[in-house]
RNA sequence: GAAGCGAUAGCUCAGCUGGUAGAGCAGCACACUUUUAAUGUGCGGGCCCUGGGUUCGAAUCCCAGUCGCUUCACCA
């Protein structure tokens, strides 16, 4: 044992006694072979009722994850990936000949809750009624030596469930063991993820992979991390957005490229940021931002119709139904829908004054834009529960989307905002070369006073428009965000695997 | 970055105005060949987050810190 071992606990030297017995008996805690598994435990259970022959020889793995020994039988749980499933395991079964030991001894004494453990025999029903294993052979396949938390149930009600979020997330293992519905939430993320890829390739899109590491970090208003490549010995940027790159291949010629990119951000966490998370973006050439509305709801509905059903997804108290079409309301309409104020008329200084009459706390460095989306996060975006289209910006928030056809001071820019948050950003992207660098220089005035997520100049970028960018509509999609929607998560942090914590000790 | 709340057995938690550390599950031992939060009997198990302070005496009171959660602020 190394010297840095800390302070075992009694379980824990309990199972390392147990491991020692079962090698003194010359059974491989730790066997190399592979166990062929047959059947998964919802499989049995399911299918077991309609074709009972079916299941006269099965086999299958998974956790030890209770034991009920009543003598010379006993039961136990098998736990594999698709549920559990109850073994009968009886002594003269497993241990047909004298020798005993491998009921009376490994089965009943050295294994421990969850052990991994190979069981082969054939399914039944019990007089109670449920579909179990009648094991015939039981292999051990792995041992584990600690111990987990023992979680239980009955009718539905659950007994001390492993529930601090500092041990479920950081031990996030012991969370997928023994938290079923939290398997079954990454499951869904994935299904997310998979019903967006095959609906962008069934538009014949192409999934693309850009840089992480970048020269510049461009294309969304964030502070990145900053790192150094020792042999270029350069500095680098993790990418707070792809968007720029995702350009530079619309430039190249492609005529609807993706990304679903980790992107990075250097700024504070809360329950709905995380440090490194999930965008999927998207750029399609000869469309516009209208375009890209009808698109989005046509995904989005599919989406959530392939987790849900019927497109109507529960979120807290909320119903939240996906199907098209979803309400649109430009941002004039929504802040006066919301305040009965319109504001389109107004000056910075009305603005100000406006903001100050809805106990909307401005500072003096806002301007115009900045005002207008203040009063719009405060007073309209909390009530916007189902899923809605919030379109037309000022100008000045937007350095990457082009001036609106129609209306001066405005960019053709959407989002959607869905339970209160926005999950979705897209524009009528900017390709008029000129236009973008003037953009670019206005944010490097912001830069200089001292706002520093505004953006750098990318001067490649640049160059790329100047050789022509077909007019592209592009959005970008929160997936954690849209996840945590989906799956009915109060938190980032319930999406992710791993959220960022603070290192241990 | 600020405030509020929390940290006690493997897990979930109790522990009052300071006086030898508790429960359920899990563990160990025994019994039990269709149980299912199995059951019955018995037994172990603690750096009470860390460091200071007050006190005859601190899990408990005070101060500082660490980590987490929540609400703000910034952001997607």
């Amino acid at each position: 044992m190394s010297n840095h071992a800390p302070h075992l606990s009694e379980q824990e030297l309990v199972r390392r006694e147990n491991l020692r017995k079962i090698q003194e008996l010359g059974i491989d805690p730790y066997p190399a072979a592979a166990f062929n598994v047959s059947h998964h435990s919802q499989e049995v259970v399911d299918g077991f009722e309609d074709n009972p022959d079916a299941y006269a020889e099965v086999s299958l793995a998974g956790r030890m994850m209770a034991q009920r020994i009543m003598g010379k039988a006993a039961f136990m749980e098998l736990q594999d990936a698709a549920g559990r499933i109850q073994c009968y395991v009886a002594r003269d079964e497993i241990a047909p000949g004298e020798d005993k030991a491998l009921y009376n001894d490994v089965f009943k004494k050295y294994l421990d809750l969850g052990d991994w453990v190979g069981v082969r025999g054939h399914a039944f029903r019990t007089q109670t009624g449920q579909i179990s294993i009648h094991v015939k052979e039981l292999r051990l396949l792995s041992k584990a030596l600690r111990p987990l938390p023992v979680v239980k149930e009955k009718d539905g009600e659950v007994f001390d469930a492993f529930s601090d979020p500092e041990q479920r997330y950081r031990q996030r293992y012991v969370d997928l063991i023994v938290n079923p519905e939290v398997r079954e939430t990454f499951i869904k993320r994935a299904r997310m993820v998979t019903s967006m890829r095959d609906f962008l390739n069934g538009k014949g899109y192409l999934e693309v992979e850009t840089p992480v590491l970048q020269p510049l970090y461009g294309g969304a208003a964030a502070r990145p991390f900053k790192t150094h490549h020792n042999t270029l010995d350069q500095t680098l940027y993790l990418r707070i957005a792809d968007e720029l790159y995702l350009k530079r291949l619309i430039v190249g010629g492609y005529e609807g490229v993706f990304e679903f990119a980790k992107d990075f951000r250097n700024e504070g966490m809360s329950r709905f940021h995380n440090p490194e998370f999930t965008m999927m973006e998207l750029y399609v050439a000869y469309k516009d931002y209208r375009w890209m509305m009808d698109l989005v709801e046509e995904m989005l509905e599919g989406v959530a119709k392939a987790l849900t059903g019927d497109g109507v997804v529960t979120v807290g108290k909320n119903a939240i139904n996906f199907a098209r079409p979803w309400k649109r309301y430009t941002m004039y309409e929504a802040i006066r829908v919301f305040t009965d104020i319109d504001i389109s008329q107004m000056d910075e200084a009305q603005l100000r004054d406006t903001a100050r009459k809805l106990h909307v706390s401005t500072d003096p460095s806002m301007g115009r834009g900045k005002l207008i989306d203040e009063i719009f996060g405060e007073c309209v975006e909390p009530h916007l529960i189902q899923p809605t289209f919030i379109t037309d910006y000022p100008e000045e928030m937007s350095p990457l989307a082009k001036k609106h056809r129609d209306h001066p001071g405005l960019v053709e820019r959407f989002e959607v905002i869905c339970n209160g948050k926005e999950i979705a950003n897209a524009f009528s992207e900017l390709n008029d070369p000129i236009d973008q660098r003037q953009r670019f220089e206005a944010q490097l005035e912001l830069g200089k006073r001292g706002d520093d997520e505004a953006m750098v100049l990318d001067e490649d970028f640049l160059r790329a428009l100047e050789y022509g960018m077909p007019p592209t509509a592009g959005i970008g999609i929160g997936i954690d965000r849209l996840a945590m929607i989906m799956t009915n998560q109060p938190s980032i942090q319930d999406v992710l695997f791993f959220p960022q914590m603070k290192a241990e000790k």
